[in-house]
DNA sequence: GAGAATTTGTACGTATGTATG
DNA sequence: ACATACATACGTACAAATTCT
């Protein structure tokens, strides 16, 4: 899985779905921590806003929860969208 | 009413109290335009996710709503949240 | 316990895109 | 055509708390 920079999709949300992927074929289980600011930076070649971004997507959406200055987690399954899956 | 760059509290946090106190106040009534991300960045000198910063986190309140490319304005008082008053 | 590394929090700068008035 | 305004995105910097060595 990757980015596709020529697709008008927002980076953040093509992230943010890789990571719902992710999420949801068990692959990250509930308080696993998802990959950290830094690392999206790193592996996905993006700027740190962005990564941010992805974050602050996913928690609203009720996918994860973040601790600060600890990292961010899989939220409880009961918290995850209905709408989504 | 103006921020104070030694408060700990964040600008963002700081400024969104101004706004929300010229909502409770009613100097800003439902529907009427808050201040603009660029007049937040030059009247009080912020940066620009900063103001993007206070619009959001007035959003998530409830004290505002967006509509995209063309202002954020003042919520209907029932959407206003019930602890700050 | 000490110190380094990690991670999120806060903040400003800059740029481009797109829709509205 | 132009100004206004939000959306997205990269860059940079330092602070504070936590975790690792």
């Amino acid at each position: 899985m990757t980015i596709d920079r020529f697709d008008p999709t927002p980076i953040y949300l093509q992230i943010a779905a890789i990571i719902i992927k992710r999420i949801w074929q068990g692959d990250l289980e509930t308080r696993d921590p998802i990959p950290s600011e830094s690392q999206m930076v790193t592996e996905y070649g993006i700027g740190r806003e962005t990564a941010r971004h992805v974050v602050a997507h996913l928690r609203e959406q009720g996918w994860v929860f973040t601790i600060a200055r600890r990292g961010t987690y899989v939220a409880p399954r009961d918290q995850w969208p209905t709408g989504e899956r």
